[in-house]
DNA sequence: CTCGGTGCAAATGCTTTGCAATGTC
DNA sequence: GACATTGCAAAGCATTTGCACCGAG
């Protein structure tokens, strides 16, 4: 949760491909932070509207994107036709339990689950980047 | 592969679920069983109409997700901005790893991942319908 | 001062919807 | 005959793009 760190890591990311280090940008990374679970571009886009902060939509995307590719988020597809965010900075690689009913997405931690990933990239000499695990179902609360 | 049977589970679904037993389900359900590997719902439009069977593509949407809901097909989203399909009938279970230079598709099976889903479910209550592990990365064609 | 980034609005592309016509039950 | 399903074209919606302007390096 140290922003101070993850602005630092994005600089020098922004830095080492020379794009350019724009205040937009950051405060683009400031509300990513600022932001608990998973949210989507357009979400950002319009509370960053309503607190003052104008960047535009097209900004935004690109700026998750971004962001993405330094590894300080996570960008998912949870059978939704649009696309959802979390922080991944300063948090385990883990998965996601999405309820079809309610819409809840329970995460979850599992070592077993990265050793056989790394196990069947070996095989396959696959070189990975990242991965997803979504199981599809009924929560809980729910079923009951 | 046994067409015959595929079209019983899907006239049972279709039956039980007082759905009509129309032609056009069944035509498509004929050009999904025809095809290898993973297609999108414009692919498999594109080539009926191409041979001759007219469906219009709302209808393929339609029938593509009865045939996802009774089993006999998967969707996914592999990161593109359209779905994708795959028989699921007479296949095992099994995930995949793609690749972001070729767009290759590998699969594989691994029963360590279905035990840990099914010890994850249990240890969240959760009852699971359908579960997609998607890995990332350069695939051996392209990091070489 | 150069050229990458931004904002806006229009464009794109997949998917869904409205509605009249059709055909299953 | 009733009403789910179909086809068509139009609408929706997330995301991308074109372009003039701006500002980081």
């Amino acid at each position: 949760m140290d922003i101070e760190l993850a602005k630092e890591n994005f600089t020098k990311y922004l830095k080492s491909g020379n794009y350019r280090i724009t205040p937009e940008r950051f405060v683009i990374l400031e509300s990513v932070m600022n932001h608990d679970g998973h949210f989507d571009a357009d979400e950002l886009f319009l509370q960053m509207k309503t607190t003052g902060q104008k960047v535009s939509r097209a900004t935004v995307y690109n700026t998750l994107d971004l962001l993405q590719d330094c590894g300080l988020i996570s960008k998912y597809r949870f059978g939704e036709n649009h696309s959802r965010y979390e922080l991944a900075f300063g948090r385990p690689h883990h998965h996601h339990l999405i309820c079809l009913e309610c819409g809840d997405i329970i995460e979850f931690v599992n070592d077993r689950i990265e050793k056989v990933q790394k196990e069947v990239c070996e095989t396959n000499n696959f070189n990975a980047q990242t991965s997803t695990l979504q199981i599809f179902g009924i929560c809980a609360k729910c079923h009951k």
